[in-house]
DNA sequence: ATGGCCCATTTAATGGGA
């Protein structure tokens, strides 16, 4: 089984390359972030045309999540137990079992500036996510991929000396993302196709990407039982090139069967 | 080579991204 997270900054701007992604990579489950659109806006037909099976939960001009399955998609839920809202629930986890594991999609909030309140809604929202994960580890195999907008450690952004005071790289954040990890999900890390550092996004601006100035916040989570089955992941930096890219490249695991 | 912001929306200017 092959399975991949991208973060797409909209489906819709995103399509065609989306659509020569899938082609070529061929994943069979694909976790995607930041559609962008309501659910009766997003290009079910032009993914199942290419065989995938949607479940979109979206909400219009922010966020959005979305799988995508060409192995089966059933017992979908939008969002999570208990999850809190800014003031109202937004559309950042979605989930989904497909081929024998469930698979959740999620965008977890920015947090702006430490002192923002976006920040302690970040918190709360990944402290949200982790009691709602607990049942989800019990009832079977799990994988959490998206964009967890923190870097875990200091080497997965380019110099942290330039994150003084900014969010992404806070205790409080990596402590939110260990306490995930102490339920039973395991970090998959990816290789990178170039160079030391396995970053999944780099900033539109000032030539970031092809400096390699990036940032490793998209991740994969994986319950023990996924986790010893990966063969593979890498960070497919080719989609990051060229004209009309995301700002995140996406990450592709391979299971063995 | 990978190339110096981009997205959606209230279609101009703004909020958000990280």
């Amino acid at each position: 089984m092959r399975f991949a997270t991208w973060n797409v900054n909209s489906v819709k701007a995103r399509l065609p390359r989306l659509l020569d992604w899938l082609a070529g990579t061929a994943p069979d489950v694909v976790c995607l972030q930041e559609t962008k659109v309501a659910d009766d806006g997003f290009p079910s037909a032009e993914v199942a045309e290419l065989g995938y099976e949607t479940a979109a939960y979206g909400q219009g001009r922010w966020n959005g999540v979305a799988v995508l399955s060409r192995i089966g998609l059933d017992d979908v839920r939008r969002g999570f137990t208990g999850v809190p809202g800014y003031p109202e629930p937004e559309a950042r986890a979605v989930s989904a079992r497909c081929g024998g594991i469930r698979f959740m999609s999620v965008y977890v909030p920015n947090g702006r500036t430490p002192d923002d309140p976006h920040y302690a809604y970040k918190l709360q929202w990944l402290a949200a996510l982790r009691e709602a994960l607990i049942p989800d580890l019990k009832a079977g195999p799990l994988v959490v991929a998206g964009d967890y907008n923190v870097a875990p450690a200091d080497a997965d952004v380019w110099d942290i000396t330039l994150f003084a005071n900014s969010t992404h790289v806070t205790p409080p954040e990596r402590a939110a993302l260990a306490a995930i990890r102490e339920i039973g999900l395991t970090d998959v890390p990816a290789r990178a196709l170039k160079g030391d550092h396995p970053f999944t996004y780099w900033d539109y601006r000032a030539g970031m990407f092809h400096q390699n100035k990036g940032m490793r916040i998209d991740l994969v989570y994986g319950s023990a039982d996924v986790a010893e089955r990966v063969t593979d992941a890498y960070v497919d930096r080719e989609a990051r090139k060229g004209k009309g890219p995301s700002d995140h490249a996406p990450i592709v695991v391979d299971l063995t069967d």
